[in-house]
DNA sequence: ACTATTCGTAAGCGTGTACCTACAATATGG
DNA sequence: CCATATTGTAGGTACACGCTTACGAATAGT
């Protein structure tokens, strides 16, 4: 019988480093000679793993969210320290959003949005960050009566477009750490409980 | 004497369909076999107008705060309907914001920062939206107290990060018009001034 | 009319691009 | 050990790219 195949784990090891190389140069300037020569490998055998190049684009998306799930799920799953799950989201983010510069991914794909796979993986993306968030919203603000705040759904968005701006703000230097921790805790904060200032 | 140059009346009218193939196509597919089609003329021109492409595009980043810019100073010199100027900016923004596609341009140029002069013009750019959204929070607020609720700057910011995010769901199909409006009004509204749900 | 300058057209140079083919080397289960 | 499939290597194709050069035609002030 013939040999049997690594391709599944080859991707898995290959897919950071193909991300971080899109993150780096956006989608055009990333080339397959250039994915290939950090990868360490010829361009042909990125060919066998994926069926061309956008697909790893579209593969590299998918790695932005998963890697932000599993950084979120750890936090989640840490000791309370007497403040909600949302809170300590928010000051994470405030602390480390866009650290990674993975996220300058999305800078790319929203380039080529008349490509509908693209399209598709990253309307996919943000679906699952905001059901993500919301989820944390309503958790956060359970029962307690909040008559002047935007609804959940509303507030989730708001908060992703903080979370936008705070990379926006981080790639072309626009504020400090310390103004961007006011934007997310000030701001998120005011979405989240109506707690502003 | 010379003929006279005209580059300046042509550059003007060149800029807009320039800006919009960039808008459309994004930094790279934007070819400048392909500006020069759409400008009805031949690359030739586009060179004698400005030194090369890079040029070309630092000038459509330029172009797009000049169109919002009249857009708005248009709404600040209507009549007062009993509303704030910031107010009814904002219930602009809510049924009008990215109308034009012409802010994909912002996309293609944080995919491409790493060129520092294209990285200065959106620099340049967030800086003057931030100053003027900044000076209408004020005057809206102006006197009244608001201890609840986060300061100007960041007010300004997070607003622009509402833009920014109504951009994206826009292009990607994520929220209704309804949506996008109650994300502009809701969300908009409680930050500047806390009327918020 | 002369002339300096701009304008429009055509062609092309060097480089880079996504993607493919052909083939030898390697490793596995039977 | 052998057949079979997967790997790695080398090379190449067809085309598109940014940008330049060359040159004749048009146009304005003197």
């Amino acid at each position: 019988m013939p040999r049997p195949s690594q391709a599944h784990e080859k991707r898995k090891k290959l897919l950071p480093i193909v991300a971080r190389a899109f993150a780096e140069l956006g989608y055009r300037r990333a080339t397959t000679a250039e994915l290939a020569r950090r990868c360490e490998v010829r361009e042909n055998i990125l060919y066998r793993l994926w069926p061309n190049k956008k697909a790893m684009f579209v593969a590299s998306i998918d790695y932005v969210y998963e890697q932000a799930a599993g950084t979120w799920q750890g936090i989640l799953s840490e000791p309370d320290d007497h403040n909600s799950a949302a809170v300590r989201l928010l000051e994470h983010e405030a602390e480390h959003y866009g650290e990674s510069g993975l996220q300058r991914i999305i800078f790319a794909g929203l380039s080529e949005t008349d490509e509908p796979e693209i399209r598709e993986a990253l309307r996919k993306m943000y679906g699952r960050f905001h059901r993500f968030i919301r989820e944390q919203v309503v958790a956060h603000r359970n029962g307690t009566e909040h008559s002047a705040l935007p609804d959940e759904t509303v507030a989730a968005w708001a908060i992703i477009g903080l979370g936008n701006l705070a990379n926006i703000g981080r790639e072309l230097g626009l504020f400090t750490n310390r103004g961007r921790k006011r934007i997310f805790g000030d701001a998120g904060r005011l979405l989240l409980d109506g707690q502003g200032g």
